[in-house]
DNA sequence: GAATTATACAAGTAAAAGCTCGCATTGTCA
DNA sequence: TGACAATGCGAGCTTTTACTTGTATAATTC
């Protein structure tokens, strides 16, 4: 993965891999402890163990070590992606689904508090930063996709609102983990899967038949 | 008791409280359009048509406007709140209890972007400003008067959980809302609402789901 | 070995943004 | 009216911070 840009190729070195991970590390490090606005580029630099002037050799400002932190979040992702959306995961009972996934991203997210900041930066009428976007529009996509094998019969408008309500849901629960302990966090999560769960289970196919009957008087808006 | 120097009581005129106003007016707008970083307190200035320094008078530092804007939202957000936890709404099914209380909030949401910004300001380890936190609590706390009224048989904990799951559910939808169309808004909106009634419907007591409002004298709580 | 390129540094720059200061004006009260 | 407090201003101070620059060293290629 080289810049394609018209300035001179770089052909790094062993060395300059290294230190591109070095700094990703110390990025990711300090955005946590101080969030992004708070943490600068020469506090980066020093968690880095290196000079700010090595920093800028390898990112041209800071919004582009955001970009290389989300881009290699989005990779490490895919692997649990995988496992959610697999033909495996596919034909399981939607509580295994919904159980494998929650604990699946809940995992990375705990061994990596700074996604949360990457994905929860929403500064009106500024948008996303592309990798960042990249990566929530991937994570939508894979609900929505399980949903669908699921749920075939729903319309794709339908499909995209439920897997919409159900990142969002899942999303808004992250902040919570990290301010608790243990016990609080395994009480937090099987409610949150106990929602996703009686949310999603109506759209199913094999319930569609009786949903009436127990959501007799959900036409709310029209 | 002799009076204190050091604590300089500033008795403001009719033209002070105004300006007060007009600066929380300014910074609610300047908010919107930038964001809480980007917005400069020289650009509040000047969106209120005084100088920094007439401001400054007013405000010890930027984190005091925000503090004074979550403390005006807070003041009339409580009518709102009092509507969906007034002694007419406890008696509401279900269903009528989450469609206003969600019509009023997001109308209010709607009528005041930067609220949005107020809520949605989650810096990890730093705490949220005192004036945001106590907004915060009290619209959970509604939401579990609102739970106990209807399933009084819950435990504290799982009230709390319940309200924590719907408070956070709803929040992560409002985002959405102002990138949306009239049309996408309802149809997000009747989403939003069916999934919060799934999710709640299976805590209530079913004695109390069908009281139909006129019952008085009935008491089976408290 | 020579030329070239990548790596490394740290002092330094420029601009931005929060905030101050001195001073002038307006309003209030005795 | 005179004293005092509140209001108002805007140039500019101070600090912060993203980023640069000049130079020196290590590695790669010929």
């Amino acid at each position: 993965m080289e810049p394609h840009k018209e300035t001179p190729v770089v052909r790094r070195r062993a060395r300059g891999v290294q230190r591109i991970e070095s700094i990703l590390n110390a990025a990711e490090a300090v955005f946590m402890e101080m969030g992004y606005d708070e943490a600068t580029t020469n506090h980066i630099a020093a968690r880095a163990s290196i000079s700010p002037g090595s920093l800028y050799q390898y990112f041209a400002n800071k919004e582009e070590i955001v970009q290389a932190l989300a881009a290699r979040y989005t990779e490490e992702l895919r692997l649990v992606y995988d496992s959610v959306s697999s033909s495996e995961a596919a034909s399981l009972p939607l509580v295994d689904w919904i159980n494998q996934s929650i604990d699946g991203l809940v995992m990375f997210q705990l061994a990596h508090p700074a996604l949360l900041l990457l994905f929860s930066r929403n500064e009106p009428l500024l948008q996303f930063s592309s990798a960042v976007q990249a990566l929530q529009e991937e994570v939508l996509t894979r609900v929505e996709g399980g949903i669908q094998r699921r749920a075939p019969h729903l319309s794709a408008t339908q499909r995209r609102l439920s897997a919409t309500i159900s990142v969002h849901l899942f999303r808004s629960i992250l902040p919570l983990l990290h301010q608790s302990n243990e016990a609080e966090r395994d009480l937090l999560l099987h409610e949150l899967k106990t929602a996703l769960y009686r949310y999603l289970e109506p759209l199913l196919d094999k319930n569609m038949n009786h949903i009436s009957g127990k959501t007799k008087g959900l036409s709310m808006v029209e």
